[in-house]
DNA sequence: ACCGGAAAGG
DNA sequence: CCTTTCCGGT
């Protein structure tokens, strides 16, 4: 399997992310990156202050939300982002299952591992196109 | 803060 | 499709 291993420091998993998750919005051809990508690369990076992984699997906790949005603003070209619209793109997720809310816990939301990984094995297996070969998304355990 | 409908754009 | 924008409601 390819992909760009990204392997963090003692607390966050390790994620393997196919290539095209790290394709740039303006390259011909390539999807643009989604903003689950976008969460799990800051997060495995323990890029630290704007967004930590949570206290459950998959949970992550949004510690400065306007500074996330300016992040994900810069990443898309829309200078004009804020949370309230961030979290309106994050509640499109939780019909597709990629995330839920953690109610009660103020900025935390969950993944559903489990589901991302079948919504990324589109043609598995055999596969032969490329397009659809590299769209695995592997998240190990966190280790205790 | 959080939710989800509606419209629109890339 | 996947958000972005806006917004009324809880």
């Amino acid at each position: 399997m390819k992909g760009a291993a990204v392997t963090s420091p003692p607390v966050s998993p390790a994620v393997l992310f196919p290539d095209w998750a790290y394709k740039p919005a303006w390259s011909p051809g390539s999807r643009q990156v989604q903003l689950w990508h976008f969460l799990l690369e800051l997060l495995s990076r323990g890029e630290g202050g704007a967004i930590g992984w949570g206290g459950e699997w998959g949970e992550f906790v949004i510690r400065d939300p306007e500074r996330l949005a300016r992040l994900w603003g810069e990443r898309k070209g829309k200078p004009h982002m804020n949370y309230d619209k961030l979290s309106r793109a994050l509640r499109y997720y939780y019909n597709k299952r990629i995330l839920h809310k953690t109610k009660g816990k103020r900025f935390t939301y969950k993944f559903n591992f489990s589901k991302l990984i079948l919504v990324n094995y589109p043609g598995y297996p055999p596969c032969h196109q490329r397009s659809q070969c590299l769209k695995v998304i592997l998240i190990s355990p966190p280790r205790t």
